[in-house]
DNA sequence: GTCTATAATTCGATAGAC
DNA sequence: GTCTATCGAATTATAGAC
C-alpha cells in the first residue's frame, strides 16, 4: 500500500492537488483577473508550492486556460470550451422569452459559486484580447444559434450584438463594477426591472 | 535667451513634457488598463526617461489620475473629476430622450479620439476598485441627477441602474471587446438599434 | 510527487550628478 | 529640468535534492 489510492472516489494524489489549484486559480482569477492573479497567491490559497502549479500547468497562461476549460466544463467531460448551457429556448413562448433568457443568465452568474467560468472570462477579457477573442467566440457560437433557433436567422442577426449588450452590461454593472442601483436588486426584481428592455429587443 | 520662453505658445519646456507624458499614459491606460501600463512604457512613448514620470506625478497611481483628470477636464479648467458633460436632458421631449441621451454617450466615446477619459476609466475599472470606485461615484453624481432632472427623483431611482446598464453594455461590448455585431453598425444605426430598448426603461 | 533554492526579468521608486 | 545608476521588491520560471 506505498503508492495507495486514496480513499476519496478513487482519486490519485496528484489529480487532488491539480483540482485543488484549479480551484484557487478560479476564483482569484475571477476575483481580479489576469494580470493581477499571481502563481504565488494560487499555490498559497491551495496550500501548496508555486513550483507545482508550473509542474501541473506549465506556465501562467496555461493555468488561466485550463481554469477556464475546468470552470466551464464542470465534472462531465473534458471539453476545452466554455458552455453558455443555454436551454431549450424553441419551446418557451415569444411574450416570456426575455424573462426565460435572463432568468437562465443569472442562474449562471449567481447559481453555483464555483461555475464562475463567465466571471474569470469578463473580467480577464477587458484587458487580455485573447480572453475577448474568447468571449466573441462564445456568443458567435452559442448565444447567436440559440436565438436563431427561435426567431429565425434574420431577426437573430439584427438583434444578437443587442442582446449581447444588455446581458453583459447587466454583468458588467452587477458582478463587476457593482454599481449599486443594479446590486440592490434581488433575483426577481432584477428579472422584472431588465425584461422590459429585452423584450424590446427580441420582439 | 538661456532660460527661454519655447515657441510654441509660451509654454516652458517642462510644460511640453509634462504634456507629452499625460497623453502617452492616456493612451497606454485606455489600450491595457492599470496594472498591465508601466511607468517604463509610459515614458518610452513620451520619449523622457522614466524618472521624469516620477518627477512629475510621484507614482503610478498619481499618474494615473492626472491622466484621467486631464482627459476628463480638457484644456479648460483644471477639475479633478471627470465631468461626463451630460447636457441639457431638461429640455428634450419625452419621446427623444433615449436617442437623446445614445447620440451624446456615443459623441462623448468616438468624439474626440484624445478625450478618452470614459475608456481610460473602464477599461481599469473592472479589475482596480479605486478606477471601479470612481465609476459608480461618476455615475451617482452626474448621470443620476441628470435623469432626475427629467425623470423626477423617484422615477430616476427606479431606472438609473437599467440606464447604465445599456449604455456601460453598448461601450463594454463595442469599444473593450470589440464584438462584430456591435462594431458593425456606424452610428445612426446604433442609435436606432439601442433607443427602443433604452425607451423601455425610461418610458 | 513535493519542496528548497535560485536564476532571470521586470517593475516602481530613489539618490544624486550635471 | 533631465538623465545615469541603482535599489529593493516582486514576478515567472527552472534546476535539482529528497
Amino acid at each position: 500500500m506505498i503508492r495507495s489510492e486514496q480513499g476519496e472516489s478513487g482519486r490519485t494524489r496528484g489529480e487532488r492537488t491539480r483540482a485543488a489549484i484549479l480551484r484557487a486559480a478560479r476564483d482569484r482569477f475571477a476575483a481580479q483577473g489576469y494580470e493581477r492573479t499571481t502563481i504565488r497567491a494560487v499555490a498559497a490559497d491551495a496550500g501548496i508550492d508555486p513550483s507545482m502549479v508550473m509542474r501541473y500547468f506549465g506556465s501562467k497562461q496555461g493555468l488561466f486556460d485550463a481554469a477556464l476549460a475546468a470552470a466551464a466544463g464542470g465534472e462531465g467531460g473534458g471539453e476545452d470550451e466554455i458552455d453558455l448551457r443555454i436551454p431549450d429556448l424553441s419551446g418557451v413562448p415569444a411574450d416570456r422569452l426575455a424573462e426565460t433568457v435572463l432568468g437562465h443568465f443569472i442562474d449562471r452568474w449567481e447559481g453555483d459559486p464555483a461555475d464562475d467560468a463567465l466571471l474569470v472570462l469578463l473580467r480577464s477579457a477587458v484587458t487580455n484580447e485573447q480572453a475577448a477573442a474568447r468571449v466573441r467566440a462564445v456568443f458567435a457560437g452559442q448565444a447567436f444559434p440559440a436565438l436563431a433557433a427561435v426567431l429565425g436567422p434574420e431577426r437573430a442577426a439584427a438583434c444578437a450584438g443587442l442582446v449581447v449588450s444588455q446581458l453583459l452590461g447587466l454583468a458588467l454593472t452587477r458582478y463587476l463594477l457593482r454599481v449599486p442601483a443594479v446590486t440592490a436588486l434581488d433575483r426577481p426584481s432584477l428579472v422584472a426591472a431588465y425584461a422590459p428592455a429585452l423584450r424590446a429587443v427580441l420582439a
